[in-house]
DNA sequence: CCGGATCCGGGGCGATACTG
DNA sequence: CAGTATCGCCCCGGATCCGG
């Protein structure tokens, strides 16, 4: 543990100045990766690159239009590439770029977590919406 | 075309398989914490404990109604707890449960990610809109 | 057939005002 | 100070159409 719980306000205060400063670096970076289809794209898109209907096929739940447009804003982020293929009928293949490699990692502790503790968390949903309905 | 490719896809089936039915065991999850909001809040909460309008001074650009239905979700799922305070005015404290601060380290990485690779999103989104200004 | 763009309706989000 | 209710807008999601 930190020396935190030692700190008087006006030092928590201080601390929290950079907590803060760092937030608002953060909170640009989180709306444009915070989404829930960013993980999953990436995730299919990490092994191989894949072409469109293949990763709308792996996701089988988005629409046409969400997967259309999380893939623009990858690429406009640089997260992934668009390769437009020579081929009768068109194909656009989508690859990861080593910029959206390096979220791998951050993402897969995500997953994990997510593997983990979903159960718990749909538990404790449950509890609480009992809780709910017996109050 | 391509049987080749339809060979591949059996065996990648295969190997898909279990990672599509992570993926369906993920989504659900992703659903509920996946949202920029989260991230922010846990991390405000991990210190210490907070009032609701304390929280809300750290997020600064944070919505009143949108730090209440996260907050509402969070407690629901059991990431954060509500406790009453008996003070006057009456105050109301959310703490950071077991479960929530077991998400402290996979949000971790990705915060560090977004504090590392940020600028370099926001150049290639530069660099993106240019190239489109440009064509 | 594949990938993308457009249009329109519904739900979510933000701002304000009010209650305890 | 904390939370809810209401309204209005925008954006997301679904359907349809277009180009290759």
């Amino acid at each position: 543990m930190i020396s935190l719980d030692m700190a008087n306000d006006t030092d928590l205060e201080q601390l929290s100045e950079q907590a803060l400063s760092n937030m608002a670096r953060l909170r640009p970076v989180l709306d444009k990766i915070a989404d829930k289809w960013t993980i999953m794209i990436l995730t299919v898109l990490c092994p191989k690159p894949s072409r469109f209907n293949e990763i709308k096929r792996r996701l089988h739940g988005i629409t046409h239009k969400a997967l259309a447009d999380a893939l623009k804003r990858l690429e406009r982020n640089g997260l992934v590439t668009r390769t437009v293929l020579p081929t009768a009928p068109i194909g656009v293949e989508y690859a990861i770029t080593p910029l959206g490699h390096s979220l791998r990692q951050p993402f897969e502790a995500l997953c994990a977590w997510a593997l983990d503790h979903g159960d718990a968390m749909t538990e404790a949903s449950a509890a609480h919406d009992h809780a709910r309905k017996a109050g």
